[in-house]
This record gives C-alpha cells, sequence and structure tokens, in this order.
DNA sequence: GCCAACGTTGGC
DNA sequence: GCCAACGTTGGC
C-alpha cells in the first residue's frame, strides 16, 4: 500500500525532535494522544513506514516544522498511560478490556537543514490548503497532502537524494 | 499571559 | 439531542 503523509505536533520543551533523536533506537511511543479524530487516523490509517513532518508547536516564531519522522510499529495499540493512575494522560473512563485511547511508534529519519516556521508556511502560496495553517487548527495529528510534504521537506534543506532516500 | 477556537462534558 | 459551561490548545 502506498505511504501516507501526516504532521505531528509537539511542544518542544516537553518532547523535542531532537529528544526523539535521543531515545533508544531513535524511536519513541506516541502516547497521550486524547482527541477522538487523532486516534482515528492512528486507529484507521496510519501504517508502518509511514512518514510525518515533526511539528514543534506553543513554540513561538520557533514553532514549526523540524525534521521528519515514520511510522515504526504495524499500526496502533492501545496506548497503556490510560490506564496509569499516576500518568496525567489517565483516563478513569477506559475501560480495561476495551482500550479507549491508541498510539503509534515514531522513529527519527531526517532533520532539515532549518526550521519551517509557520510563518513561512503561511507565505507559500504553495501550502495554502495545508491543514495546519489554517486558524484555529488544533489537531496534534493532521494528514498532509504530498504535494505539500514534499515541498515542507525542500523548504526544510533536504536534498533530492535524501528525499529519494525517504522514499518520498 | 491573553484569548480565540474548538472539543468535551453534563444538565436538562 | 441541545447547548452552556468548561478545559485545552496554541498563536501571538
Amino acid at each position: 500500500m502506498a505511504k501516507s503523509f501526516w504532521l505531528i505536533k509537539s511542544e518542544p520543551d516537553v518532547f523535542s525532535f531532537e529528544d526523539l533523536a535521543n531515545c533508544p533506537g531513535k524511536t519513541e511511543p506516541w502516547d497521550g494522544i486524547r482527541n477522538y479524530q487523532a486516534r482515528n487516523y492512528m486507529r484507521d490509517e496510519m501504517k508502518r513506514g509511514d512518514l510525518a513532518l515533526f511539528y514543534h508547536s506553543n513554540a513561538g516564531p520557533e514553532s514549526g516544522a523540524v525534521g521528519v519522522a515514520a511510522v515504526a510499529s504495524g499500526g496502533a495499540r492501545p496506548d497503556p498511560s490510560q490506564w496509569d493512575s499516576k500518568s496525567k494522560y489517565y483516563d478513569a473512563k477506559a475501560p480495561k478490556d476495551e482500550p479507549r485511547w491508541l498510539m503509534v511508534d515514531f522513529k527519527w529519519k531526517a532533520a532539515f537543514k532549518r526550521l519551517v516556521s509557520l510563518k513561512e508556511m503561511k507565505e507559500t502560496p504553495e501550502l495554502d490548503d495545508m491543514l495546519v495553517v489554517k486558524r484555529g487548527q488544533r489537531l496534534s495529528i493532521q494528514p498532509v497532502e504530498l504535494k505539500h510534504f514534499r515541498a515542507v521537506c525542500e523548504m526544510g534543506g533536504l536534498s533530492p537524494s535524501a528525499l529519494k532516500k525517504l522514499g518520498v
């Protein structure tokens, strides 16, 4: 099946792209997603090998896309933090036998040579209908069209050979 | 730190 | 099932 493309948001103060690079195997379970639409994307559409723009949110002028990560798990699986009463992601209403929240693993793939800021994305006509540049768009996992994915990667300074290596 | 946007909750 | 209240996100 063809790859799908995504944008995943993280606050760099909480978990940055650099943090992902420093994880064992450069891979980390993407837990704590507590939004049904985002969950449904993970459940229904994300698959191993899909690529995501890693987006730093809530970071002032540094808000923007910083690199590329890949889905490293075979589809979504239950997010254990929903059952952990000590976790900030604990959900008392999540039945033990029927997980309400899911997660996938993301693996660090490639860092941009430079930040592609939200401001810059908004100023790029080619990206006009990309979700992330739209007002009030808060989804932490968003689908991205291939043309937008490629355009952002190019703005970030990834070379054609780097893109080819990623399979874009 | 402000506040608009917007998803979720819960009373009715 | 409506919708006001509330909480969170995230740009600015």
